[in-house]
Order: structure tokens, then C-alpha cells, then sequence
DNA sequence: TTGAAAGCGCTAACAT
DNA sequence: ATGTTAGCGCTTTCAA
């Protein structure tokens, strides 16, 4: 495999001159560049990037840790993340945490040891301020609200999001309303809970802890959840739902234990996944994609170092 | 950031020894190695992983091209691969593709330039022979049978796979099968038009070109499907779909629609997600997980070149 | 416009 | 058991 010395002694110039070529800088003669790019040809030269990399301590890939990439959700977001990182030529490692610690800490790792330039932290287990010490090694940006201006974020208020759906359930008459999460102590789920707590307060309705269903991720969870809701003897009248695969299972295997929707159970989904629109499931639209790209473009410094997304309710049938 | 020079420099004691501590060589005595080691606490030294991929032209990273990572079929496979890759210490370099030759050729580039030390091809575009050509700068793994010995690969043998579930249809009586697929021109798709055509030949049965549908992919493509099948004067009464996020959106339009399943219309899914056990629709079962695990292995030549996997039929409710 | 030379941080052959 | 040293292949400063 050719080198740039060989380059040099084929075309009769020096390495750096080759260099110059090979990086498109100015001040190379017309003649020198035509010697040097001839050599290439000849000898099917290829950089190798790994030098590149030692010297410029720069690797052009940046780390995305996400707990599976088997979820639509985390495949959404990757999607526009991939997106742009293709758009500004960096390559992507993909770490599947599995929400193990170790592996996070894989993934600050790597930052730490110059193997990526940046690391997106799509959803987390460790703590968040292992996390935010690494930003000593590199940018690091999260999908959650942090305070400090170490770590870059984009993220979904689900607060918000949350008391929309809540108050659109009420209006629409349920006073009966329940939830679902994937995992109780995830940031996400912790709003959640704050969104719901306080809406009922407000509303002065009793909190049940019984309406919260927890571990639903996944399409065929849906009907785990649809058991469960069959064996309580006060159901909720309505539910909202981890995001919209979940839904669509519970939508799914409702009707078979009658549980008629939306007359007798109404729920909304999340994410506005193309399977709710098919379905006609109602669902708080989120901008993945979108977030995705932009989660990208802040761990190039490209972008504001925060910035909060906002979920819209979508209207369908199920409610 | 402190090098192993100024490890050596305040340890005592010279580079080699430093890099013997780091690498766990033996002839280093304790007393030495305790010098070391506290130098390392001290500095908060870390591993330049850069040098190492010079130095030793390996980076521990394997690239994985695919289409989409938001299919399930492909997260799957992913899945296995992951596993794999996690146990054998290396990360991955994911090259979504959206089968643009482009991309493709991207990975292989990056296989040239030493950033990675193999690549996995789970589905390509691109032609064979230029993949194969790049064997020269590292193991290529691909998910389809090949000839010659340059390219590794493990895939499912479609043809067998489709002659059973052809036979399936027909024993329980059905004469009129089309069946869809994500792209036709797919490696996959050649194989089961073929499976097709065969059967068809042995039964003496007509060959329907309108029983083949084209660019069904995900869930939401299964309700194109049913408007198609709807406006058809004669359809078909059975169908082996592309796979079971494609049936499950077929089953779900159905109903609406008054086609019954299995009564008016019998279907066959692929992949046997937990999606279709879910939804009691029938489906090949295909050791995605272990195929993707598999594939991994062979990327670093730890398994045969060749292996086979075979689907087999899982009986539900849908035929 | 060109080139010599000094590294980037590490590994490993070789010498002791 | 330990150290000296020569690279890995490239970029970039500096001098010409």
C-alpha cells in the first residue's frame, strides 16, 4: 500500500507538496499537482485516515448511544441524526446500551480516548454528572432539560406534552384517566409524573397510582397492558400511552376482549408514528426527526446549546 | 493530556515498560509496575487510541451497511451483530444507506482507509463484483448466497423458504397465492420470484404477474395493499407478504374493508416478529438474532465463509 | 512556490 | 527485566 513518501519519490516532488495536493491547499504549481495526481492514479495510492487522525486528533465519527436501536422511537431520532451526520461527512458509532451502565460509560470512554469527536446521548442510565465530566474530552449532548452550560440538549417538553393530552381527555369528559411508560425512573417518565400529579390536583381528582402502568415499550406490550386492564375491577376510561407502537397493540387486542375504543376505553399514543395516522390512533406529534438533526448539529457546535421541542396533539379516532 | 512519555518520565522508568504496564506484558517486576500505575492515577492518563490504530493499522471498529434502520427485519439483525461486536470488544460504524450506491461505496472506502477493519453488508445496491474487489482491503461479510471465496456470507435460503410456504397455501387449498416483496430487484425477491415461478410450473398453475406486489416494506404499507387488492376483479386468495409488520398492517385494513382472514384471504408473514405471534398471524420463522451474531463472527474470520439459514413455517391463525 | 524536518502517541524489535 | 530507538503515515511550521 502506497504512502505518501512513495507519492513524493514517484512524482519527484516532496511529501509535502503531496500533502498539498492531497488536501487541496493552495500554492502547488499546475505542473507538481499533474505529477503528483498522476503517482496517485498510478499506484491506486489511499490515505490512511488513522494517521490523519493521530495528527489532527480528530476522527470524524461521532458516538450515539441509544439503549436499542430495534425501537422506532430511537430508529426516528437516529434517522435525522443520521442524516445530518452524512450531510457534514462524519460517520457514525453506534453504541446499544441497553440502559447498562458499563456501556455508557463505553461510549465516555471512547470520547475520552479521542475515538469520536463527540458523543449524542440519546437516552441515559448513568448519572448525569459522570456524564457531564466528560465534557472535558469533547462536546457531549442529551435529550433531557440539564442546567449548567457543559452539556449541549435538545428535547421534548413532555411536561407540556403531557398536560395537552391530559387536558384534552378531560375536556372530552374523562376523569378516569391512566398512563404508560417503558421505564418508571426514566427522565421522561418523571415529567410525566410530575404533569400528571399536577393536573389532578388541579382538577381535584383523586390520584391513582393503579393507572400507571409501567414496561410498555414495545407493540406487543400492548397487550400485556390490555390483560391488565381486563382483571381491574374500576378501569380507567382513558389512557395515554407510551408511544404510538403500544398503542396500536392495545388497539389491537382491545376489541377481542371487548373493550370497545374509543366508547369504552379512549387513548392517545405518542410519537405520530405513520402506524397511528394508518390506525386513525390519536397521538401527540413529536418532531424526531427533526430533533435528530439537530441533536447533530449540536454536537458539532453547529447549534444553540439548547433547545426544547414541542409535541402537538393530533386529532384521530381513538379519543 | 499526559502521554505515555510523561507517564515514563515520572515513573522512572522508560516507555517500553509503560507500554508493557498498558498492555498487560509480562516481564515487568511489581515494584516497576506499581510505579506505573500510580503515575497513570496521578495523570488521569488515557490511551491515545489513535496511535494505537496507526501503530497497529487495526481500529476495532467493523462497518455495517443497511437501507434502513428503521425496519424492524434490519434492527433485528443489527441486534445479533451488536451482540456480537459488544462481546468481542469492538464498536460499530453504522452506514445507513437508503440504497444509494453512493453510501455504499462510502463503506467500502472507509474499509480502504483503514477506518474500519471489515465490513457486514446486510443489503446492497451496488454491484457484486465491485464489493468483491474490495476484499483486498479487509473481510466483506454479505447477507446472500456468493460464488468464489473472496466475500464471506450467511443468509436465508428464500427460495426454500417460499416453496414452503407455497406448499403450505396449496395444501390447505389455495390456487390463487401472489405474495409482495420491498423491492424487486432485490437479491431476496429474484429468489422468491423464482421460488414462485417453479412452484406455479410444478402445479401447472397460471402465472399472475398482478399477484406480486411491489415496495411493501412497513407496516403502513400494508393498507396500499389492501386498497390494490380491493379494486381487483379476480384477487387472490392467499398471500405470502414481504414480512410481518407488512401482514400485521394488512390484517389490520382488512377487516375494515370486508376481506375476513383467513376465510376471504389467507397470509403468510415473514421474519415471525413477536409482532405476528401477537396477532396470531402465521410466518417464517427466521433466525435473524443469530444470523446477525453469525455474521459478525465471520467479519472476523472466527467462522466458516459460507452458512446457510432456514426459515421455518410457524402455523397461527391466518391461513 | 517548495521542501526539510519535527512531531502526533504509540508499539515492538533489538540490545543489554 | 528494562531501555533505546525506529518507525506507523500524515500535517504543518519554518526556512528558503
Amino acid at each position: 500500500m502506497a504512502t505518501i513518501k512513495d507519492l513524493a519519490k514517484l512524482a519527484g516532488v516532496s511529501v509535502t507538496t503531496v500533502s498539498r495536493v492531497l488536501n487541496d491547499h493552495p500554492y502547488v504549481s499546475k505542473e507538481k499537482r499533474k505529477l503528483v495526481l498522476e503517482a496517485i492514479e498510478q499506484t491506486k495510492y489511499e490515505k490512511n485516515v488513522n494517521a490523519v487522525h493521530l495528527k489532527t486528533g480528530r476522527t470524524q465519527l461521532v458516538g450515539v448511544v441509544l439503549p436499542f436501536s430495534d425501537h422506532p422511537y430511537f430508529a426516528q431520532l437516529l434517522k435525522g441524526i443520521a442524516k445530518q451526520a452524512f450531510k457534514h461527512n462524519y460517520k457514525l458509532v453506534l453504541i446499544q446500551t441497553d440502559y447498562q451502565e458499563k456501556r455508557e460509560k463505553e461510549a465516555l470512554h471512547m470520547l475520552r480516548q479521542k475515538q469520536i469527536d463527540a458523543l449524542i446521548i440519546c437516552s441515559r442510565s448513568c448519572d448525569l454528572d459522570l456524564i457531564t465530566s466528560y465534557t472535558l474530552y469533547g462536546p457531549i449532548v442529551v435529550c433531557e432539560k440539564v442546567h449548567g452550560d457543559k452539556l449541549s440538549s435538545a428535547y421534548i417538553d413532555h411536561y407540556q406534552a403531557f398536560q395537552s393530552a391530559l387536558a384534552y381527555l378531560y375536556e372530552t369528559g374523562h376523569q378516569k384517566i391512566g398512563y404508560s411508560v417503558s421505564r418508571l425512573d426514566g427522565t421522561s417518565s418523571k415529567e410525566r409524573a410530575a404533569a400528571y400529579r399536577d393536573f389532578l390536583a388541579a382538577k381535584e381528582l383523586p390520584c391513582r397510582l393503579d393507572y400507571v402502568f409501567d414496561k410498555m415499550l414495545y407493540f406487543e406490550d400492548g397487550e400485556t397492558m390490555v390483560t391488565q386492564l381486563k382483571q381491574m375491577e374500576d378501569p380507567p376510561s382513558a389512557l395515554i400511552i407510551t408511544n404510538d407502537q403500544v398503542a396500536a397493540g392495545v388497539m389491537t387486542c382491545a376489541g377481542r376482549v371487548g373493550i370497545n375504543i374509543p366508547e369504552k376505553l379512549a387513548i392517545i399514543g405518542f410519537d405520530d408514528h405513520p402506524m397511528a395516522q394508518m390506525m386513525g390512533i390519536s397521538s401527540m406529534h413529536i418532531p424526531l426527526e427533526e430533533m435528530g438533526e439537530h441533536l447533530f448539529k449540536q454536537a458539532l457546535g453547529k447549534e444553540s446549546k439548547d433547545k426544547v421541542f414541542h409535541a402537538t396533539l393530533i386529532k384521530r379516532e381513538t379519543v
